[in-house]
DNA sequence: CTAGTTGCAAAGAGTTTGCATGGCG
DNA sequence: CGCCATGCAAACTCTTTGCAACTAG
């Protein structure tokens, strides 16, 4: 898809790797890389070369219109289910091999094939759970 | 929330018993509903009271910006996890017993507490691996 | 050089809100 | 009757797009 590499795609690739997993709004990325790295137009063209290259993608953020951008590694999430804790807000990955286990499992219970690239669980982290008991 | 039962209002929830569970954006209610019916303002006001009474949920739908409403009937719908396929848009229900156990694996070796209500399992379904098959 | 990219500003799409009118209880 | 809800249209927010200037290869 994308022939050259700008500037401006240079500094979001490399903001984005440091922040992989991170759900993050054009918005904040542009406000990330200042006003002089590129436009918001610019966040926006990339972001969604990247979501039509598999390497991010789209998500909502709780209860609003925002759409966010997840980052997604190629090495440190490669075949891990995504949980994210509506705490904390943070983003924990499972294992591959348990997370198969799991999805398999339905897949054979009820036919379905759960897709693990577009699958979140939602819930509470251990960190999170302990904080709450105190 | 809500003090009076309006005529708007009951021709909405009537509308939502008959599709719950289905993905719907405030437009699709309002035509289908009819521009007799209600206005689309109106639309949108009561079901942002439904979803502040925690009887419906917003999600987004595939890569889109537009919101989409889910209306969570009690009866049907009370400790099922949600599958979604990616290929049909329709809504699977996984019986209550078999997610337990499966959210629970993950609670065992992750430490993470999975909230049913408000996660979706993505996937394609077992009618749709069928006709990509052929 | 040439085609892909960028910035800016204008256009879009969807959602929210202000205000006067109308209707439930 | 009083107060909540509705309808309409204007206001908003976020995202996309057109176009001329710019730049990587």
């Amino acid at each position: 898809m994308s022939k050259y590499m700008t500037r401006q795609r240079k500094v979001l690739l490399s903001y984005l790797s440091g922040h992989a997993d991170e759900l993050l709004s054009a918005q904040e990325i542009a406000d990330a890389l200042g006003p002089e790295a590129m436009s918001l137009s610019a966040v926006y063209r990339n972001l969604s070369e990247l979501e039509g290259e598999g390497k991010l993608r789209r998500a909502s953020k709780g209860n609003q219109r925002e759409i966010y951008y997840q980052y997604i590694d190629a090495e440190s999430c490669k075949g891990a289910l995504h949980l994210s804790c509506k705490k904390c807000g943070k983003t924990f990955h499972m294992e591959p091999e348990a997370a198969c286990q799991l999805l398999d499992a339905v897949a054979r219970m009820e036919g379905f094939a759960v897709d693990k690239s577009d699958t979140v669980l939602y819930g509470v982290c251990g960190g999170c759970q302990e904080e709450k008991e105190r």
